[in-house]
RNA sequence: GCGGGAGUAACUCAGUGGUAGAGUGCUAGCUUCCCAAGCUGGACGUCGCGGGUUCGAAUCCCGUCUCCCGCUCCA
């Protein structure tokens, strides 16, 4: 009991604390939400002032860390060997095959059925059925597609007739078991987990992917679709890379980019968004080093949020159970960070690493691979013909060294950057005590943004407003300004000021005082120690270049 | 999709049918040589939106949107 009381409590303080980060994020300009004066809009957000550079600190970060400032020349520690990383910036509008191709059309067109009366969903095509007959009624008794599909029909046939176990061969069975979807009439039809007929709705589309129409004046056959993730932009785009540019395998490719799913449920701040933002990379290499790259990338890229600050319990690196693996995967990773708004010992995904072997390449060749086959085969249709037809393009690699061709297999790191800000934003958020003018101690709300991705770099502060001062802060502000985004401030007490930039997560404070028209040194205050120390004012670019690159 | 709660100033909230409030924040001036200080001023509201009842609605009724919580879902 006492547990339960705990967690419960955990859990309250915790929601406390993501409604305290919602209001700072609105009140500060880190996020508002989409098309607020006209009452929002369900799943999409915007980044404000604030928010706008925290975001692109991160995605920048992610570029320059995994793409431009990679040294291709020698072997990166923990990996297997040198390789090369580059960037891409596919179209969001993509030929609508290439969805059918990467399985997300088919993934992302089941008709559901819901249940009154259970309250349960199920994919239309994997109820299946039989009609039964007893006591001068025949309906068609149903179960979740399964192996125990047919003991379950059984049981949900006896329990509606109220049957014993002794009385089964009162029902009599008509014809195979078949799909709910060969059933045009569902008043007749008794749910998986329905205690009555006709309790549940017509098949309705979840359609998880944006449709659209190519074409001023197209109809269905302009339809496409709004990219559900980058990722296969970069697949079919592969040969143009490795055509276009003399990089040899292995080879990652970079994209940073807009994504849309009709998410079914958005909720939790900017968790689940319909519009969101991916980074990700496709790394293509040799099928026999897949594995040990697939491992280098799964540790760089926990790394990587280690660096920036979410270091601790609340992240962790989870390797996929074997059972939820496809069999063509050798491994796929999550990287889960513990977010405030999910329950005691609960974590969401920032980023997965997934090991995809050659589906995705040699899909966009052949045709929409089966990933349930081994070897992966095409799935085809009831006619025995691709169900989805590949490009019917050559996406191998030939290696100009060794002259070997083969499909290369692909790692993908794909990252979350509306979920990395929001953790970002939620490990930042911390209250703690700092002394007022008298020494009393007081709240403080305070964002310990990472140096590197905090929105504004350092504020320039006169201390008081006169004596000189506002002219001289104002000169190292301009001097500041080149490099980094900087906040100038004049007005009000110091210590508010301090406070403000505390709440914006500034990491540095600049303040121009007395002994600074005596000396030219200024104080820099650190967000975090409040500690101050004393600089030439020649060397504040040099003092907080230093620091924020760490 | 279901159930529960909520929506009033930038933020947190009070306001049970009769002139829309408080605190914080914001802002101007004075003061102030280091952490939300003091003094004196100032601005800020289609009470989520739409309709209805009423002489009169933030308040009652209906609809709708959004947020939060619990289910469901999460490829």
């Amino acid at each position: 009991m006492q547990i339960d009381l705990q967690s419960l409590l955990g859990s309250r303080s915790a929601i406390m604390k993501m409604e305290q980060l919602v209001s700072l994020c609105k009140r500060r300009g880190f996020l508002f939400q989409s098309s607020e004066i006209y009452g929002g809009l369900n799943g999409f957000w915007d980044y404000g002032p604030l928010g706008v550079e925290l975001k692109r600190n991160i995605k920048e970060a992610w570029w320059r860390d995994m793409v431009t400032s990679h040294d291709d020349l020698g072997v990166a520690a923990g990996a297997p060997g040198v390789y090369a990383m580059t960037g891409l910036d596919c179209t969001i509008i993509m030929h609508p095959q290439i969805w059918k191709c990467s399985g997300h059309y088919d993934l992302f067109h089941d008709y559901m059925v819901d249940c009154r009366q259970s309250k349960k969903r199920y994919r239309h095509d994997q109820v299946c059925g039989r009609w039964v007959a007893a006591k001068g009624q025949r309906i068609f008794a149903t179960a979740q597609e399964g192996d125990e599909a047919a003991e379950q029909m059984e049981r949900q046939a006896m329990k509606f007739f109220h049957f014993r176990a002794k009385d089964a061969d009162q029902m009599q069975w008509d014809g195979p078991v078949v799909s709910l979807t060969k059933v045009d009439d569902f008043s007749q039809v008794l749910g998986p987990d329905a205690k009555e007929l006709g309790t549940l709705t017509e098949p309705r589309e979840f359609n998880l992917m944006f449709k659209t129409y190519v074409g001023a004046l197209s109809g269905e056959e302009g339809a496409a679709f709004l990219r559900p993730e980058t990722a296969q932009g970069i697949f079919v785009n592969f040969k143009n890379v490795i055509d276009s540019t003399r990089f040899r395998l292995p080879l990652g490719i970079a994209q940073v980019g807009k994504s849309f799913r009709n998410e079914i449920t958005p909720r939790n701040f900017t968790f689940r968004s319909r519009e969101f933002e991916q980074m990700e990379i496709e790394f293509f290499c040799h099928p026999s080093q897949s594995a040990q790259w697939y491992q280098y990338w799964r540790d760089r890229r926990f790394a990587w949020y280690t660096e920036l600050g979410l270091a601790g319990q609340r992240l962790r690196l989870r390797d996929h159970d074997p059972d939820e693996l496809s069999h063509y995967s050798t491994g796929t990773a999550d990287i889960e960070y513990a977010f405030p708004f999910l329950a005691e010992g609960e974590f969401g995904e920032l980023e997965g690493i997934a090991h995809r072997g050659d589906f995705d390449l040699r899909s966009h060749m052949e045709g929409k691979l089966d990933p349930n086959t081994c070897p992966l085969a095409v799935e085809t249709g009831e006619d025995g013909k691709p169900k989805w037809r590949g490009s019917g393009k050559d996406l191998s690699y030939r290696d100009d060294l060794t002259n070997e061709r083969y499909v290369p297999h692909v790692i993908e790191p794909s990252a979350g950057a509306d979920r990395a800000t929001l953790a970002f934003l939620c490990e930042a958020y911390t209250v703690d005590q700092a002394p007022d003018e008298d020494g009393k101690m007081q709240e403080r709300v305070v964002m310990r943004l990472h140096p590197r991705l905090a929105p504004i770099k350092a504020a320039v502060l006169p201390l008081v407003k006169k004596d000189g001062m506002p002219e001289l802060a104002q000169e190292i502000y301009r001097a500041l300004k080149r490099h980094f985004n900087v906040f100038y401030d004049e007005k009000g007490a110091v210590g508010r000021r301090y406070r403000r930039q505390d709440e914006a997560g500034t990491p540095y404070c600049i303040t121009v005082d007395g002994q600074t028209m005596a000396d030219r040194t200024v104080t820099i205050r650190d967000r975090d120690s409040l500690e101050q120390w004393r600089v030439s004012v020649d060397d504040c670019v040099g003092e907080i270049r230093g620091r924020i690159m760490g």
